[in-house]
DNA sequence: AGCCATTATCGTCATGGCGACGACAAAGGG
DNA sequence: CCCTTTGTCGTCGCCATGACGATAATGGCT
C-alpha cells in the first residue's frame, strides 16, 4: 500500500442544539495554526485501527462530555478538497449530530475552548477550512429530515411536551406553526411519540401531556413545511 | 503531517441504470488480489492532488466511456472500517450514478472485465469488499430519492415519455402504478417534466408526447409510493 | 377496409390529509 | 373571582390522491 498516495484523515462534527429558541452549533476556538483564534467544527484525526463512527462518537464524547446517549448520529458527507488544509491532503469526513439541550459544560479536553454558537450570529467566511459548507450542508440536512423523519425528538429531553417539539420545528425551520394543527399531526401519526400517561406541572397554563419518542423510522406522511415562497404581501 | 496516521483514500462507484425492465449495477470482475475474480464496484484510488468529486467523475468516465452528459452522480457515504480491505487501510468514498441505459460498450480501460449485472440476479455476500453493504445503501438511496426528487428522469434519454418514466419507477421500486394517475400527476406537478412538443412515431398503440427534464430539484408534492405492506403470495 | 389489440390521455368520484379557525379545558396570577 | 395563558378537541372547505370509466390514436391482422 506504500505505493498509493498518503492521505490524512479527520472526523467533523456538526452538532446542533436548540436552545432559548435559537439553533445553535457546536464550535471549538482554534489554538493552533492554521486558522489560530478562528472558531471551527470540532474534530479530530482518525485513528488508524480506529472505526469512522467509533471516531465520530469519541470526538462527540471528548468535546461534550456525553456518550451520546440521548440525541442522534449520522454521517453527513465528507470533503477533501486537495487544499482544504494547508498542511497537506486531508479527507474529512463530516457527521452530524442532534442533541438536546443539556447545558453541557463543555469542558475543553483540548485546550482549545468550545462553545454553542446561535447560527443567526454566525456571518459566511467565519469559520477554519471549509466548515463554512460543512455546517450549511449540516443544517440544510437537519431541516430536511425534519420534515419525514421524527428527528426532532433528539432535540428534545426523553420526555417532551407537544409544544417543545413544535418549538423545535419552528426553530429549525424559522416558521411558525399552528399549533391546533400540529398536535393533530403530532398524536395522529402512528409511531411518532409514544404517550407516557403523566403530564407537566407548575408551568403557566395547562399542564400538557408528556410524550416520547414513538418507535417509527419515518414519517408517512411527512411534516409539511409551510410555504416559504416569501412574498409578504398574500 | 507525517506525524499522522497514512490512510489510502479511493473512490467505489455504485452506477446504476434500468434496462430490460430490470435494475442494473455496473460490475468489474477483479484481476487481482484481494478478492481475485470476484464481483466488486468500479472504483480507484483517488490522486494526490485531485479533488473527490473529480475522481469519482474520473472512474465513471473509465468504466463506462462516458463523461456524464446525461444522468445523476452525488456522494453516496464513506466506508473505513479498519479491516475492510487486507491490504492496509483504506477509507472509501462511494458515489452513486444513475445513468440512462446507453448500451455502453464498458470497454474495460483496466484490465478488468465490466458488465451490467441486473439486482435480482445478486446474492448477499457476492460482492468483493463491503461492497455488498454499499450495492444496498445506494439502492436504498435511489429508490428514496425517486419519491422527492424527478431524478427518475436521469435514468431516461434526454427525451422520453410519461410511459418510460413510469417503467423506471415500476421497475426501481418493484410496484405497479396506475398510468392514469402517474400522468396526472407528472405532468400536473410543475417543473416535473417540461413538454417537447412532438411525439413517438412508429410504436404500438397511440403515439405518446415526449418530454425533457424539468427545472424543479425537489417534487413537491412528493411522489407517493404505493402500500408496500402487500404480503405477496411468496 | 374493417376489426381489434394496444397504448395514451382525459374525466369523474369518493376519501383523507391539511390549513384556517372556533371552542373548551385546566392551570396560575392579580 | 376574573383574566390571562397554554393545551386539546372539533368543524369546515380545499386539494391531492386512489380507483376506476371513457375516449383518442396508432399498428396488426384478416
Amino acid at each position: 500500500m506504500a505505493e498509493y498516495p498518503p492521505f490524512a484523515v479527520t472526523v467533523d462534527l456538526v452538532v446542533l442544539t436548540v436552545r432559548a429558541d435559537q439553533l445553535c452549533v457546536l464550535l471549538v476556538r482554534r489554538g493552533i495554526e492554521p486558522y489560530r483564534g478562528a472558531w471551527a467544527l470540532p474534530g479530530g484525526f482518525v485513528g488508524i485501527d480506529e472505526d469512522l463512527p467509533a471516531a465520530a462518537t469519541r470526538e462527540l464524547a471528548e468535546e461534550t462530555g456525553l456518550a451520546e446517549p440521548a440525541g442522534h448520529l449520522e454521517q453527513l458527507g465528507t470533503y477533501g478538497h486537495p487544499r482544504r488544509d494547508p498542511r497537506g491532503r486531508v479527507v474529512t469526513v463530516a457527521w452530524l449530530a442532534l442533541l438536546p439541550d443539556q447545558a453541557n459544560p463543555v469542558a475543553g479536553t483540548d485546550a482549545a475552548s468550545a462553545d454553542w454558537l446561535p447560527l443567526s450570529q454566525l456571518s459566511p467566511g467565519q469559520l477554519a477550512f471549509d466548515h463554512d459548507r460543512v455546517l450549511a450542508d449540516g443544517v440544510e440536512r437537519a431541516r430536511a429530515k425534519l420534515e419525514y423523519t421524527p428527528l426532532a425528538a433528539a432535540f428534545c429531553p426523553p420526555e417532551f411536551t407537544v409544544a417543545q417539539l413544535r418549538g423545535v420545528y419552528e426553530t429549525v425551520w424559522g416558521t411558525r406553526l399552528d399549533p391546533r394543527n400540529f398536535h393533530r399531526k403530532v398524536t395522529g401519526t402512528p409511531g411518532f411519540v409514544a404517550p407516557v400517561g403523566r403530564a407537566t406541572e407548575g408551568d403557566r397554563g395547562r399542564p400538557a401531556q408528556l410524550f416520547r419518542r414513538g418507535p417509527a423510522p419515518l414519517l408517512h406522511p411527512p411534516m409539511l413545511r409551510p410555504d416559504q415562497t416569501g412574498q409578504t404581501g398574500s
